[in-house]
DNA sequence: TTTTTTACTTACTGGTAAGTAAGTAGATTG
DNA sequence: CAATCTACTTACTTACCAGTAAGTAAAAAA
């Protein structure tokens, strides 16, 4: 264990934050870190392992993440969830989803799996955050609790990709005006 | 005039739509179109100005649709500008915004300008349809029109990214429920 | 009819990308 | 103490990419 392998996934996942999967190369992480290329290689054969690796570890931080709000009320975890994007936005960074989602048919067959699963991962945690918000008369909306959970990760996922264009305000507007609608 | 130029435009932004502008390479439009790359670059010097070319007919071909619906009441104004994202789902499409934003890092500052330029063209135009439709007591919805404008744009935009990955029928869910909650 | 312009092709360059084979210093294990 | 394993480096390959310089056939302009 020597730290290196840690500090390529964090790396990466930077990289594909601002930059996207296919934008970046080994040499952008390799020069940084004072390391060689092949030691990228060393511990992540392919591209694509790196991509998952990131995937993976993105994973690992929001089990971490739902386990530390777990006793917190609906409304208020959802807003640590906003939380975590606001920060992305101040940081210039997008979402692993809306950078990979655009690149997602270049990608090998078990990147897209993993993109999944995080997707399906995220969309159930809002899906039961809000079912289970609506119930204690926390959040009101209409219709079906996986229908408004698709909007609300897309409101974020895009809140940061307009940020992007047309400036950081546009991700505190569209958090507020969307925690504002859901109460 | 050959029509190559139109069929180069078209083929890149269907790339563009598919792949992304970083990994889609002048190989991609001269294979299909059998003309060398040469071709390309005599019509499109760098790779920006083909990108700058694809965003210039967008807002065009934009400009021809908000024309034609002008007269519609803008309920079905808004939900023409949705069959755009219906459709370009069905053909497997993300929006060019959605495609160029998370690339916008890695771009020349004169396509950056370009797709700002897109964007508040697009964003200036929902705005009027929301504000306009209020006040016909068409649409129903609290808040600054350009706000909610905001967010049926990243609805819109994030409903493709996420179609990619969990599935055309995301695209469908989500436009339904945006129409019925400005209704 | 000569000249110029348009719309390309041919043939090439320099740079960068992911990926690999072989070697090595230091720590771990038997 | 010898053998093995870990975590790299050195040095290289193959492939592709954006971009260019020079040439050309056909059409338009003078």
């Amino acid at each position: 264990m020597s730290g290196t392998r840690e500090k390529i996934v964090e790396m990466a996942d930077k990289l594909i934050r601002v930059k996207g999967y296919n934008a970046f190369s080994y040499k952008d992480i390799a020069d940084p870190l004072e390391v060689k290329n092949a030691a990228i290689h060393y511990h992540f054969p392919a591209k694509s392992d790196l991509g998952e690796g990131v995937i993976i570890h993105e994973l690992e931080t929001f089990a971490v993440q739902r386990e530390q709000w777990r006793r917190l009320p609906e409304d208020e975890q959802l807003d640590k969830l906003f939380d975590v994007f606001r920060r992305h936005c101040k940081a210039g960074n997008i979402c692993l989803i809306g950078s990979l989602a655009p690149d997602f048919e270049t990608l090998p067959e078990d990147m897209q799996g993993k993109i999944q699963e995080m997707t399906l991962e995220i969309l159930e945690w809002v899906t039961a955050c809000l079912e289970k918000g609506r119930k204690k008369k926390l959040f009101h909306f209409k219709g079906d609790a996986e229908d408004r959970a698709l909007m609300v990760m897309s409101n974020l996922q895009s809140s940061l990709l307009l940020s992007r264009v047309l400036g950081p305000h546009v991700c505190q507007r569209i958090t507020k005006r969307l925690l504002e609608d859901l109460r």
